[in-house]
DNA sequence: TTCGGTTATTTGAATGATTCCAGTTCATGT
DNA sequence: ACATGAACTGGAATCATTCAAATAACCGAA
């Protein structure tokens, strides 16, 4: 299924912005909205950085790309969905990893005391540092 | 130990603003930082909102303070600290409660594959609905 | 293939939390 | 009390993201 029919699948247009983007994020697995938006213009030199904030968030709505925000970075957006994966986020750089959640579901995602609210989500972020600033800032 | 001592036990001077966001942040558990401002002008109404910001990166870099940044939200601060514990964030008004993380350690916390990072802290945050915003919303 | 209605995109300006800057004031140790 | 360096004030600036209005593109129907 290439990206055409993914987005008519899910009931979107199919526009040049939109085609752009998703390859954009396919090249990026972890892109912020500048990335995608210089990715996009690879293919697609007039399309705005607005054109991406809507497209963005027309894909999110649409449940065919994640967002993460990351404390302190602007946010993420990647394809792989749907798979309750997690990221870790390395404290210096920003550059954000994937990692499975082996343990599957609930351990310490089934909260003990709820505080009264529904939970619908857990979400779990890693942080750190990653190979390369590892090697810059320690050795 | 009251907020004055708190402070010179983790080397920081003893400011009004600082005993003022203290006591703001007792009062106000899960603060952000403009009920943080608020608070401290009830004790010190000339306090400037840069005070504030500065007071509480201090804190926060002593260690006294938590900050968490729930994606879509402004930052919030609290004085609980070194218990581990998570965060249930309401999707519609922002609210934040409490989780104690039962489990214990590790759990899902213990990646399978690090990707190559060294992992410092791992951070869960429940989305959800508070309780008002539950009977507001759906009834 | 042309038409029409809806939806997406462009352009440009605005927002809002947070931070930077330069100068002044204050807390602390002697 | 005094010197010193950290902390505070006020104002402007930053950055990602969003809003608003006008234009243009998509896609089903004729």
């Amino acid at each position: 299924m290439d990206d055409v029919e993914v987005l008519r699948t899910h009931g979107l247009r199919v526009t040049g912005p939109r085609v752009a983007v998703l390859e954009a994020l396919h090249e990026h697995p972890h892109a912020d909205a500048e990335t995608v938006l210089r990715a996009a213009r690879d293919r697609l030199p007039a399309v705005s950085v607005q054109a991406v904030y809507d497209v963005l968030h027309a894909l999110t709505d649409a449940g065919l790309v994640r967002r993460i925000e990351p404390a302190g970075h602007p946010a993420r957006y990647e394809r792989r969905i749907g798979d309750n994966h997690h990221h870790v986020v390395c404290r210096s750089c920003g550059a954000v990893g994937d990692i499975d959640c082996t343990v599957g579901h609930s351990p310490c995602l089934t909260p003990s005391s709820t505080e009264g609210f529904s939970i619908e989500v857990a979400e779990v972020t890693f942080w750190g540092l990653c190979p390369a600033c590892r090697s810059t800032t320690a050795g």
